[in-house]
DNA sequence: GGCATTGCTGACCATACGGTCAAATTTTTT
DNA sequence: AAAAAATTTGACCGTATGGTCAGCAATGCC
């Protein structure tokens, strides 16, 4: 019998899927510049007319395709949301938890390289105290964390995980991967490196990794071949 | 002989004191409000009018004592910068790792909850890139993290800590402490608790201290009576 | 072609923004 | 007590803000 986990029932059920517009088209480009917009400066310093200069486009144009600056926050925050914690999502009690936390680790610092815009929006939005946000982690973000909770908690029944809260583990993780995004400047200044390119993006996963594994008390995994 | 270290002589060339105003004068009051405003905010979010609400005080009072938006957010960012990592600043080669370490952590986290505003302001203004604090960034901080860095390179080659990059253990220790102040309402909702009070920061010390430790090599150390 | 729908934009609007200033008030100095 | 200095504030200013709208251009469809 499929078991399916109650996250995935809550995602099922809760997702609007907001059609994405093709990329390449005026509005795929205004949300690529609202996104960096709102990142930069968060919602209240945001300018409608720098997202217009960004879009390289009038700015009427942008309103045109998004009734109100909040609209277009709302637009750009929803689609971030989505792909949040993917690499986590499908971890279940069956999967080996050095693999499972290895992958989430990685996965979530390569998203920080790639698209640290969306990490730093989100980040506005919580010191903000997520005034837009605030229903999604009481619910969908709050279920979530209390499964992916459980799935820990099982391993650490099961013995294959040290003793740790679940919940701060979880934490630990966005934080850690999440500051290579938000305090990226602080970061390569500090390392004395001129981008977020990729040995310094091996170099931190492989700190990370390392660990945190040996922080929840496995030692770093082999690698079979 | 007393040995000074690199980062003290910093500091102490370095720092202009910025005369501290009486606790409660209207500068004061001014300071606490626009502290507040800006880590809410941001600099470009921040509104000259709600800081004077927040202040209760008429705006025009507020240009008296500041006389520009751009000179009250730097005076607000020269207070913060000050005592940033105070904890860790004593420690030498001489220091116990696990001691030194732990030290570090309870202080970032209780400054993260006794005043989350200083450290929100410092997520925004890295957020945005640093443009206020380029310079001191590549100055006494690298320099004060060089410093530091080194010492815990000293522990390593003593044996009395585990093998970690120590430039990353530091940002991985910022992070996950300043995740409490800058990302408050998650942690707090996810966690389902009402406030940031001493029981909610003791569990997430112990956690923290004990997983870092683990992190580090180190068996969570013994306290001797 | 004709014509309707969709997409785009220059010009504009009311309001809110950071900042100023002269006059009034309080505090300090002599 | 008088003069001087520092502090406070209501009224105001030029500009930038989010947002609107009438009209123009492109596209799709018969």
């Amino acid at each position: 019998m499929k078991i399916i986990s109650a996250s995935r029932i809550i995602q099922m059920v809760n997702k609007t899927y907001p059609e994405l517009p093709a990329p390449g088209s005026i509005k795929a480009r205004i949300l690529v510049a609202a996104k960096a917009e709102f990142a930069q400066y968060g919602f209240e310093g945001a300018r409608m007319q720098r997202v217009a200069d960004r879009a390289e486009l009038p700015k009427p144009n942008i309103h045109y395709h998004f009734k109100s600056k909040q609209q277009l926050y709302l637009a750009v925050l929803e689609r971030i949301i989505e792909s949040w914690n993917l690499a986590f999502d499908q971890v279940s009690q069956e999967s080996d938890p050095a693999e499972a936390l290895e992958a989430f680790i990685r996965q979530k610092l390569r998203q920080a390289q790639q698209d640290p815009g969306a990490s730093r929006l989100f980040a506005n939005e919580m010191i903000q105290g997520a005034p837009n946000l605030k229903h999604y982690l009481n619910t969908s973000m709050r279920a979530w964390v209390q499964d992916r909770a459980l799935v820990i908690k099982q391993w650490m029944l099961a013995g294959t995980i040290g003793d740790v809260d679940p919940e701060r583990l979880i934490f630990l993780i966005w934080s850690a991967t999440q500051h290579y995004a938000d305090f990226q400047v602080q970061a390569l200044s500090l390392l004395n490196r001129a981008e977020f390119d990729d040995p310094v993006l091996t170099e931190t996963a492989d700190f990370l990794v390392a660990f945190i594994l040996r922080g929840c008390g496995l030692a770093p995994r082999d690698r079979p071949s």
